[in-house]
DNA sequence: AAGTGGTCTAGACCACGTT
DNA sequence: ACGTGGTCTAGACCACTTT
């Protein structure tokens, strides 16, 4: 898995961590107890450890040791947006609704909207829910989720908690994709978000992975002047 | 600006990188020449080197030394779009019009769109194009270009070359904001994209910065249903 | 053939936070 | 006070690439 040490020892430590082995806020072995498993120097592990924190998935304390780092809401919402979080910061009233919950097998058509790569059958919940801000429509959010990776018990929390909210706070996750694209709203979404049906919408797409399995689809449409979406970023990395 | 000696090294050669005294393609002190020069060992010098060369402003290559990473037009293109690549990628003919194009000293307007900083009367570009895709109308750019970092010979490859394009390949860029929303066309644009007034409409509009200075501001206007952005991403970093 | 970067060692001292 | 991680040293061997 790699060709140099310090590198297997990052893959080696990252796969327990991605796996869920090592949960948030467990504390990974000490620099000394790794420097005897591997038979190697200090600055080895060292080199693995810090790599590993400067990619966020540990935090290193010291005197205290080394800690799977918890999925951050905060630098998360850099990216994925919270839409709770992101109302109830520019000072308006957050509203939630769930329209629709259904637990099934996935059909092919679901499978090709999680781009899951294995064949297995895997159970699914399929949702639907209305984001409110002020009391006015704000978003409709239609998703996805992989029971293989959330567990069941998370279902009922949906009632009164918007899913993506959860996710961020309980999943970690290590790639994602925003696919965003304009329509004018249709008669089904104009109903639910009280706009006129050619109103302009954006709509964002997104998958979210952990490791080579897909967590969640989901679709979010917002009334065009209700939302901007905002990037900020650097050349390269 | 640092308080450890890896540090310092790294920094030292960001800011002549960023700066521009280093151009692309310049080979920087070796690293034993480094040593000297900051009298450390080949560890210190090396972690300053490794970290650049992570963050893609370095490229090292064996027996031949570390240069300044050129502006990889392909990297770039994953978050900033180069409209004639991305068209003829999917194997379309590219079509290009200079519809307007004006100099002047920037009104406050102008400054106000640029987000710049300064107080000075910087001279501005403003010009607006049209970009084809088989020979129709594909999206609608709206541009303001900063003449104090853009060279006044560059406005004359505008009259065949698009801006953007331009720019990515000439001028580095070190942080940009694009915010993203829909529309609907309206009568001007529609008439110009040859589509319906209540159209739904993409709009991307991105600032792109040189260290403390605005390079340019541009507004994209793409009818809905011939344009997805798509942005893969990780957490944190 | 020579010289570069990549990796690794076996030590060291220090800052800092937990105890 | 103690033990952790942060940093640094002065070596070493190797792979690779250019000459």
């Amino acid at each position: 898995m790699a060709d140099t040490l310090h590198q297997r020892i990052r893959s080696d430590i990252e796969t327990r961590i991605l796996s869920g082995t090592w949960e948030p806020g467990y504390r990974i072995p000490f620099e000394h107890e790794l420097m005897e498993q591997y038979r190697c120097s200090r600055m080895t592990v060292n080199k693995a450890l810090s790599s590993l924190a400067e990619a966020g998935l540990i935090e290193r304390r010291r005197r205290a040791g080394s800690f799977v780092a918890r999925p951050l809401a905060q630098s998360a919402v850099l990216q994925i947006p919270d839409i709770p979080a992101e109302i109830t910061a520019r000072g308006d009233a957050y509203g939630y609704e769930l329209l629709s919950s259904t637990r099934r097998k996935s059909t092919q058509e679901d499978r090709d909207r999680l781009r899951a790569t294995g064949n297995g059958v895997l159970p699914v919940l399929d949702l639907c829910c209305r984001h409110l801000a002020r009391g006015e429509p704000f978003a409709i959010e239609e998703r996805l989720m992989n029971l293989a990776i959330v567990p069941e018990d998370a279902i009922t929390a949906f009632k009164t908690t918007p899913p993506g909210t959860w996710l961020l706070h309980h999943v970690p996750w290590t790639e994602a994709e925003n696919r965003i694209y304009a329509v004018q709203a249709g008669p089904a979404k104009a109903k639910l978000l009280g706009v006129a049906p050619d109103k302009a919408c954006l709509v964002v797409e997104r998958r979210t992975w952990r490791g080579a399995d897909t967590v969640t689809f989901v679709r979010l449409t917002y009334p065009g002047d209700l939302y901007q979406l905002v990037a900020q970023f650097t050349p390269t990395r």
